[in-house]
DNA sequence: CGCGTTCTTGAGATCAGTCAAATCAAGTGG
DNA sequence: CCACTTGATTTGACTGATCTCAAGAACGCG
């Protein structure tokens, strides 16, 4: 199955089709939604460029931010399995994304068989890094979860060419209201982990740029230090 | 796509399949470990009879629940998809799973191209649950995610006919321990918390054993109101 | 009945949240 | 270039939720 899936190039007919599905190209401007929560879906989305996010809302304001979502990333699959969203997907920076239309995805889920693996892939990965978020929040602290959020980060920009200093500098256009609210803690608490990571010399975290001075030590301190799945990111 | 996917029956021929695949049934006796974290993964696994959970360990003993895994659910995809999963399952009560052998899998939704949107389907499913949990650890207070704990679940038995007293009442074959991993929090915490939803006459949770007096204040209670998808439950 | 496990409760410590204000950065118009 | 505005970051003092440690009570099993 993984040799299946994720390792494998475009056949000629596959990228035909997608051609064709790609036909519908969105530009978004930063801070502006790609869709809503509640919305009914009309298509799939394969970020194209620029950063986004993944965000549930409150009602009485209260956030959780569920994911960063990085160019070559699939957003909004279990949303037209469902008929419904539940999350909405602001764009951070002025992000494009590739639309998929709903209307012929089946169809073409059935004549392409390749790529309904290839989706399935994507689902896996993505559920994987919610996995680790819900590990973070649940049973880390503070600190370990801002250490594994930076790791990870690292990783996922890495593999995609997004970084500098080799791997070690990077743009992170997301201000500290957005990690804390990915993060699951206020800003006011995210700001004194992040100073005191500052002090010790491990990670600074200024206007849109993140630097992790001490990986070793970012490393430790993270609690999930099990090696990411260094896997191939299969563009669709 | 929602029609394509989670609505209809199995074909013969499908049926067929299935049943060819399903040729191994394991019985995982009450607190044994269907598969380990970190293993290579061999089958996939559909959850048949009993309970069990997804959880992952800590190197210094902390554990994280990821999930209830209940009859007619889908276990092991994305360690599928990745050569090695990333959690355990452990059965709380005695277990069955029906095992898909993962050699045989690929040519199997290459042949049956419903079965693919089957396995996206149920994917997307698992990951908004794991989504509903991080929201829960990381926006809401003890209480709001013990409510949302409980409506949840509450949910999921209904539709599976495993509940009684209108749906207030069910068996509920796990320990305080495996609830406040699963809810991240501390077993004292979560006990208080308990004795203090059973006092205002809302919630217990006794021996083997919940009952839901007020449904209403719990859903009122609850961080995640929204109704859950109602959906078929499409059997693998 | 005896014993281990799970549940329950109390007291004190700690982590993280709240409220409020000061600082800093960046943009705007004069 | 400078006052002013606006929003983001930083800091302090205090509060509250949750954890830790510890012990007692209840349950389930042989």
């Amino acid at each position: 199955m993984r040799r299946a899936v994720g390792f494998q190039d475009f056949s000629d007919a596959e990228f035909g089709f997608m051609s064709e599905l790609k036909a519908e190209h969105r530009r978004v401007p930063a801070g502006a939604d790609l869709f809503q929560q509640d919305d009914a879906p009309t298509h799939v989305f394969t970020a194209f460029s620029g950063w986004a996010y993944r965000y549930r809302l409150f009602g009485d304001g209260r956030r959780q931010i569920l994911g960063v979502v990085l160019p070559g990333e699939l957003v909004g699959v279990p949303g037209a399995a469902f008929g419904r969203h539940a999350y909405a997907v602001r764009a951070a920076t002025e992000a494009e994304f590739c639309a998929l239309s709903l209307a012929r995805l089946p169809a073409l889920l059935r004549e392409q068989e390749g790529l309904s693996m290839r989706l399935l892939w994507l689902s896996s990965h993505e559920q994987r890094m919610v996995e680790r978020l819900a590990i973070s929040l649940g049973r880390c602290t503070a600190e370990e979860t801002l250490a594994a959020f930076s790791v990870d980060l690292r990783e996922r920009l890495l593999r995609r060419g997004m970084t500098e200093e080799g791997g070690l500098s990077f743009a992170f256009p997301l201000g500290q209201a957005e990690v804390a609210d990915h993060l699951g803690m206020t800003i006011v608490h995210l700001n004194r982990v992040l100073r005191k990571l500052e002090q010790q010399k491990i990670l600074v975290v200024r206007r849109g740029r993140m630097e992790i001075l001490d990986l070793d030590r970012l490393r430790k301190l993270s609690c999930l230090h099990e090696p990411a799945d260094m896997v191939p990111q299969p563009l669709l």
